[in-house]
DNA sequence: TTTTGAGTTGTTCGA
DNA sequence: GTCGAACAACTCAAA
C-alpha cells in the first residue's frame, strides 16, 4: 500500500505538514502535482504565474529526486487523476495541504468525501497560513472586516507552530507511476519568448526562497520601516511569489524574522520586524476575507458599488497597460510589471488608484491584468487589494483618498532612480521635472532630448480634473445614485 | 443594549 | 515652508 501526496501551492519540502504526515506513515509515497487548470476555470494561472510554476516544479522535482523519490506530473480534473492513480496503485492514504480559493474548496471537499466513502484515509493540512481563516473570529464569532483588530487577534492567538525540516528520505515505490514531461505543459513562452526579464529578476524554488528570506532578515528587515516605500531602493523582501507558490511558508518567515531580530538586536520585536510581519498579516487578512466572502474576486464587498458605471475607454486602458499614460511613476510601475512580473507595493497602489479613480476603469479590469502579468498573482491578495483601492472593500481607502501621481513620485522616488530605470526616454530630465515632464519649459525638454508626444506621451488625463470627476461620481454613489 | 473609540498606505486649502 | 483641518460620515469591534 502507498500514500499519495498531492502537492499544490506548497511546493517545498521543509515545513510541509502533509509531506511530514505522509512520510510518518512509513509506506512508499507518491508525490504528484496535477495541472488543474480545468478545475480553476477563469482563475487558472496567468502567463507570468505559469512561467513561475514551471521553474518551481522543476526545482521541487530535483529536491524530491535527491531524497530518493520522483515527482509525478499529471494533467486533468484532479478527481479523475486521483481516481486513476488509485486504480493503478494500491493507495491507502491521500494527503494534501489546503487551498482557499472558492473553486478549490468546493472541489477538495467533494474529493475528500468521495475518498472517505471508498475507505481511503484522506486528510488535509495547513501549510499556507499562520492560522486557518476560520479560526480567527470576533467575540461574536464573526469574521473580521477591519485589519487592526484582526491583527491583534492573530497575535493573541499565540506563536505560530514550530517548523519541521525537510525529511532526509521520501520512501518510494520501485515502479513509479507514469509522469508527464514538464516541458509538454507549455508553461514557458517560446514564440515570442517574453520571459527574459522574468529570468533576470527571479529564481523560483525553495532554495531561492530561503536565500531571499535570509538575505532580507540579515539586514533589510530592520530598515523596512524606512525603506519599504521607496521603489528605487531594494527595501522589501520580494518574497511574494515564493509565498504564493508555497516555496516558503508564512510560519517560516515568522520564525526567521523573530529569531534574527532577537539575535541581532536583543529585542523580540523591533519596529521594522513588526511592520514587516504586519504585511504577512495582511496576506492572512486577505485569505480570511476570501474564505468568508468567496465572491471577493468578482463582486464589490460594499454592494452599493455594483451600480457604479465604470468607463469603457479602451485607449486609456491600453495606455495604462503599456505604461504610456504620460505619468512617469505610473508608467515606470506598469513597465516594471510587464518586464519582471512584479511591481513594488507602493507603486501598485499608485497605478491602481490611477486606473480606478483617474481613468474610472473598473477595479476588476485591473485585477485581471495583474492576474495575468504578476508572478505573485494570488486570488486573495489581488482581489482584496483592488477592492481596497477602489473603496469597495474591507477597511477600504475612503473614496476621497485619490493618489496624486506627481506628489507620490516626488515623495517616494525623490531622486527619480525608479522612474529613470523604467522610463529611460526621460532620464535626462532634472530631478525636479522627472515626475512631471509636462511642466517643463520647452528649453528644458530640448536639453533632455524629449519631445512630449513623440519620445514620451503627454498626460492622458489632467489629474486635477480627473480627481474632481472621481469625487463627484463617488459622491453620487453615496447619495444612492449610480455614480453616472 | 448602548456607547465609545478607532479606522494601512492621501490631498488640498488656508492660516 | 509648515501645520492642522476638512474631506464625510459610517462601520466595526469591544467594553
Amino acid at each position: 500500500m502507498t500514500t499519495l501526496l498531492w502537492l499544490r501551492r506548497d511546493l517545498r519540502l521543509a515545513d510541509n505538514p502533509a509531506l511530514d504526515a505522509a512520510v510518518a506513515i512509513g509506506r512508499p509515497v507518491i508525490p504528484v502535482y496535477i495541472c488543474d487548470d480545468a478545475d480553476a476555470g477563469e482563475w487558472s494561472p496567468g502567463g507570468a504565474s505559469r512561467w513561475w510554476l514551471h521553474g518551481s516544479l522543476s526545482a521541487l522535482s530535483s529536491e524530491i529526486e535527491a531524497r530518493g523519490n520522483r515527482l509525478i506530473l499529471k494533467t486533468g480534473p484532479a478527481e479523475a487523476v486521483i481516481n486513476e492513480l488509485i486504480s493503478e496503485t494500491g493507495i491507502a492514504s491521500v494527503y494534501w495541504n489546503r487551498r482557499y480559493e472558492p473553486w478549490a474548496r468546493r472541489r477538495d471537499e467533494k474529493i475528500k468525501t468521495a475518498l472517505k466513502g471508498k475507505g481511503i484515509d484522506a486528510r488535509s493540512f495547513n501549510a499556507g497560513l499562520l492560522r486557518e481563516p476560520w479560526s480567527i473570529t470576533t467575540h461574536k464569532g464573526e469574521p473580521y472586516k477591519v485589519f487592526t483588530p484582526f491583527w491583534k487577534a492573530l497575535r493573541a492567538s499565540g506563536v505560530p507552530e514550530q517548523l519541521k525540516p525537510a525529511p532526509q528520505q521520501i520512501p518510494a515505490l520501485n515502479d513509479f507511476a507514469k509522469s508527464d514531461d514538464l516541458n509538454s505543459w507549455g508553461l514557458i513562452p517560446t514564440k515570442p519568448d517574453w520571459a527574459s526579464g522574468l529570468r533576470d529578476a527571479w529564481t523560483p524554488g525553495e532554495d531561492a526562497a530561503q536565500s531571499r528570506l535570509h538575505d532580507f532578515t540579515g539586514a533589510a528587515v530592520f530598515n523596512y520601516q524606512d525603506k519599504r516605500n521607496l521603489p528605487g531602493v531594494s527595501g522589501t523582501s520580494r518574497l511574494s511569489p515564493h509565498l504564493h507558490f508555497g516555496e516558503i511558508g508564512p510560519r517560516q518567515v515568522w520564525h526567521t524574522v523573530i529569531a534574527s531580530a532577537l539575535a541581532q538586536t536583543g529585542s523580540p520585536m523591533p519596529r521594522g520586524a513588526e511592520t514587516y510581519l504586519s504585511e504577512i498579516a495582511w496576506r492572512e487578512f486577505s485569505y480570511h476575507l476570501l474564505f468568508h466572502f468567496p465572491e471577493l474576486p468578482l463582486k464589490p464587498l460594499r454592494t452599493e458599488f455594483s451600480d457604479f458605471l465604470w468607463s469603457n475607454d479602451r485607449n486609456a486602458l491600453s495606455a495604462w497597460q503599456r505604461g504610456a499614460t504620460g505619468f512617469p511613476i505610473v508608467d515606470a510601475g506598469m513597465r516594471e510589471l510587464w518586464t519582471t512580473g512584479w511591481m513594488h507595493n507602493r507603486v501598485r497602489m499608485i497605478v491602481a488608484s490611477f486606473l480606478v479613480k483617474d481613468l474610472l476603469i473598473d477595479w476588476q479590469t485591473g485585477e485581471k491584468w495583474f492576474w495575468d502579468t504578476l508572478v505573485d498573482a494570488d486570488l486573495a491578495s489581488n482581489a482584496a487589494s483592488w477592492q481596497w483601492v477602489a473603496g469597495c472593500g474591507a477597511d477600504a481607502a475612503p473614496y476621497f483618498r485619490i493618489f496624486n501621481p506627481t506628489i507620490q513620485g516626488t515623495k517616494f522616488d525623490p531622486d527619480g532612480t525608479y522612474v529613470r530605470k523604467w522610463v529611460p526616454e526621460i532620464s535626462k530630465l532634472p530631478d525636479k521635472l522627472i515626475h512631471a515632464p509636462w511642466t517643463a519649459k520647452p528649453i528644458e525638454l530640448a536639453e533632455a532630448g524629449v519631445e512630449l508626444g513623440r519620445d514620451y506621451p503627454a498626460p492622458i488625463v489632467d489629474h486635477a480634473m480627473a480627481r474632481n470627476r472621481a469625487l463627484e461620481k463617488y459622491k453620487l454613489l453615496k447619495a444612492g445614485k449610480n455614480g453616472n
